[in-house]
DNA sequence: TTAATATATGAGCATTTGTTCATATATGTG
DNA sequence: CACATATATGAACAAATGCTCATATATTAA
């Protein structure tokens, strides 16, 4: 094939799947996505589930924001968080499900 | 749900599952791979298509050999490569189609 | 063997990333 | 109002990342 008959990505596209795959790239986030996966949480239980400072998940959490893949409801002085981006849910338990059976 | 009635991930397939999106994450590998993914390539094709040098694909090959996302033959001074995982191919197509019709 | 070509690789460097620490903001209570 | 609690955020810093440049290695041809 000659340069100019590949089928390129658009360059929006590339970009945008770039953010999808390095959001879930980091071990912290994963965990947190497939935490807010199985149930909504508040910030300071998903520290304590994954034995994390609050503030490290919180700024997680606020580029999981950012990127449109979590969203929170708040209940007095408490956030919930949960995921708002099921198409990413189904790539992170996808890939999970293939390293689990291999 | 509490701490201990959480379904967990085991640390390996949490550290597999990251490799896999980290190699995905980045717009020059996600361009190789998916150039990959329609044919089989040499070195300095690749780098001539995505306008890289020849230098900068090749470390980056490097790495998707590592991770054994890609595989190459040889024939003469040249070496082919092609995709060597299609189950990650397959998420980058979804990611891809995903970002594409949104 | 010498030279040419194709690719790999090490060092160096600028940028990005993920955390901690300190502090700010928001809400509820007395 | 003052205070406690839950969360967010800015600064700083170490580690990881992706490139370039120079050079090494492998193969082929003369």
């Amino acid at each position: 094939m000659k340069t100019e008959d590949h089928s390129f990505l658009d360059g929006r596209v590339i970009e945008e799947v770039s953010r999808i795959f390095k959001a879930l790239a980091d071990p912290t986030r994963m965990k947190i996505l497939y935490l807010l996966s199985q149930e909504e949480c508040h910030v300071s239980h998903i520290a304590e589930v994954l034995g994390m400072s609050q503030s490290a998940v919180s700024h997680q959490l606020a580029l999981l924001r950012t990127l449109r893949l979590v969203k929170y409801r708040r209940e007095g002085k408490t956030l919930f968080y949960s995921c708002d981006d099921e198409h990413v849910i189904s790539l992170l338990r996808q890939a999970i499900d293939h390293a689990q059976h291999q």
